[in-house]
DNA sequence: ACCAGCTCCTGCTTGC
DNA sequence: TGCAAGCAGGAGCTGG
């Protein structure tokens, strides 16, 4: 699900775990995701404390303290769920079970701790054990997903990170940035902005929702803005993506909470899946239309997105 | 160089 | 109700 607002508010989830947590134990549960995991990454993983939970674009960034940087993408359907190490008794009475156990069936013992496994889910890929009881789920059916571990030092020049784009919350993402990126583009605006290495982080959700809010058609040139369109696209994606990560993203589960809470910001979609609605700007009238662009569903008002 | 289309994978929704 | 086709929020790769 994740586009920029999601991975943020996941990394917001998980940072009170990661950031000075020390992982005591990783599981790999399989050997690959979208790509292999890395030589060695569960011991790689073992031992090392979190310095920092950063994000760049849609990648969480755990800055480690052996000098590497754990690098996750959640692809499509990738999501972290935190579980707290449960009293025996308490899981007892969650699990109806009375010897706590693992899916194999050996008891699941971490110090004094048992773990409620009863949210234990299939394609559930790798597992962070932290030192102080709380463990952090990766899970992610599409396995659209990767991780790997890189050298803090030379993440720049990575091959992940040498090309991308314009960081849409940064403080360098201005008018003339937003300009230089598309300068050129013969590409429709939608496809232009989906294009990682132009801007980073946006998704088919918020390319919508911002087009909207900028009142420009998908279809139009991406290098072909006036300069007054273009910092009103401008507003409007740093609008929609601080509106999003402000309702805690969209769909995602909320990894504050273990109760599955919903993100908000999908109940205020403009545009987005809301082919055949009115159109709510103004007194405008449209309907939502849908179209397919570069393979892929575009929502927008053709009476005022112009 | 740039761009559109295909592809990886599983699961949910849709239409017959 | 059952089943299969179609579609999904990403993005790397291929080929035009």
């Amino acid at each position: 699900m994740p586009e920029l607002p999601e991975v943020e508010t996941v990394r917001r989830g998980l940072a009170p775990t990661f950031v000075g947590g020390r992982i005591a134990r990783a599981e790999a549960r399989r050997p690959d995701l979208r790509f292999p995991l890395p030589e060695r990454f569960v011991g790689r993983l073992t031992g090392r404390r979190v310095e920092d939970l950063r994000r760049r674009a849609k990648y969480l960034l755990a800055d480690l303290d052996s000098g590497e940087t754990l690098v996750m993408h959640l692809g499509m359907s990738g999501s972290f769920r935190l579980e707290r190490a449960v009293a025996e008794v308490v899981d007892l009475g969650v699990s109806g079970s009375a010897t706590p156990a693992t899916a194999n069936g050996a008891p699941d013992v971490l110090g004094d701790f048992y773990y409620d496994r009863s949210k234990a889910a299939a394609h559930d890929h790798v597992v962070f054990h932290f030192e102080n009881g709380a463990r952090v789920v990766y899970n992610d059916p599409r396995r659209f997903g990767y991780m790997d571990l890189v050298a803090t030092s030379a993440l720049e020049a990575h091959p992940l990170f040498a090309d991308i784009g314009l960081e849409p919350l940064g403080a360098g993402f201005d008018a003339t940035a937003l300009s230089m990126a598309l300068q050129g583009s013969r590409a429709p605006l939608k496809a232009a902005l989906l294009d990682q290495r132009r801007i980073a982080g946006l998704g088919n959700i918020y390319v919508c929702e911002a087009l909207y809010r900028a009142r420009l058609s998908p279809m139009r040139e991406a290098g072909g803005l006036k300069p007054a369109e273009t910092r009103r696209l401008l507003r409007a994606i740093r609008e929609v993506l601080e509106a999003a990560i402000e309702a805690g993203g969209s769909t995602l589960r909320d990894h504050r909470q273990t109760d599955g809470t919903l993100g908000y910001f999908q109940h205020r979609f403009a545009v987005y899946d809301r082919e055949g609605v009115v159109c709510g700007h103004k007194r405008c009238g449209g309907i939502i239309a849908r179209a397919v662009q570069s393979g892929r569903s575009t929502f927008y008002c053709s009476a005022c997105q112009l």
